[in-house]
DNA sequence: GATGAATTGTTGTCGCGGCAAGCGAAGCTA
DNA sequence: TAGCTTCGCTTGCCGCGACAACAATTCATC
């Protein structure tokens, strides 16, 4: 389906890009996870799930509405706010308004939690990706990855605040 | 460790950056192994274990450099190589000049396997990545990941040939 | 307001991948 | 060649995430 013609292969300079790309993709993911796990026991999403809780009203959101931002699905959501809550670092309430519903809090020690953790991770970011790029690869990068995701999240869901 | 003094936080530039290629470096792998899966059968691994051994010599490699190569641990290899053994796409056999050592092949099944799967996987990569970006944009990808695999990759063991 | 459909979450089952332990082969020292 | 170490790979166990089935509530239509 969608034989799209001549495009059955990519030229020299897209293979090599794409191999690249492709390398982190997949190398990036394992180094993000393996930090969190060691200085924090979390997962990398664990502490997307937190830190998108941190910069709500209320430090609260509704389940499938962060599941929507966090570009989860459901059932790995509830999962994840399952041991989340055994640990103390979220709260799950019924709603009010809508008693299908459930509301999601970050509780203080989950607050807490997010204040002690980002420092180390923000310099893991900076030290694996960001520092190793100058202002305009940055620029340049920002430009790429919001014509890509304009394919790949449509509703920019994640990822976009203004 | 290494508190890196000032760097605690990322600027807005950096933040946007960071949020659309971590959302990106998120949604990709679901979008190509939902296409693999569904059209092949195969996880995106999977596929990068048969189209390393496709181009390798003999179609053959030592298992060691193939999870080397693909930035696999050895385990994880383990369990592939069983499951495509079961399906007949690669086949191993312990090395003469060293009885440790397996080497493993892909089988004539396996590589009508690649041939068949490769068109619609590189339609998919096209329709997502490349064909969004122009001929700039491709090059601007390629030198911001080379950045990036110095750290991610030191070594160079996945994503370079020449 | 009663019935059928759509929405919101949770739970169960299964497959993949990480880690640690195990096993056989090879190397090293004496 | 005996004994210890290292190497190469496999296996087992466990956690995370996908998908499907399910329960509970709300909405739509009559």
């Amino acid at each position: 389906m969608a034989a799209s013609g001549n495009s059955t292969w990519l030229d020299d300079g897209e293979a090599t890009a794409w191999r690249r790309f492709i390398a982190v993709v997949e190398l990036l993911p394992g180094i993000l996870d393996a930090q969190l796990r060691r200085d924090a026991d979390l997962t990398h999403f664990d502490y997307i799930v937190l830190t998108t809780l941190s910069e709500s009203t209320d430090h609260t959101l509704r389940m499938s509405r962060l599941a929507h931002e966090t570009n989860a699905t459901l059932p790995r959501l509830s999962h994840v706010a399952s041991r989340l809550e055994k640990r103390g670092l979220v709260e799950r309430v019924a709603s009010d308004d809508d008693r299908r519903a459930t509301d999601i809090t970050l509780t203080e020690t989950g607050w807490a939690k997010v204040v002690a953790t980002a420092p180390e991770h923000v310099d893991t970011v900076r030290a694996n990706v960001i520092d190793l790029l100058d202002p305009e690869d940055i620029a340049d990068l920002d430009r790429l990855m919001a014509k890509i995701l304009v394919r790949l999240d449509p509703d920019r869901r994640m990822a976009d605040r203004g």
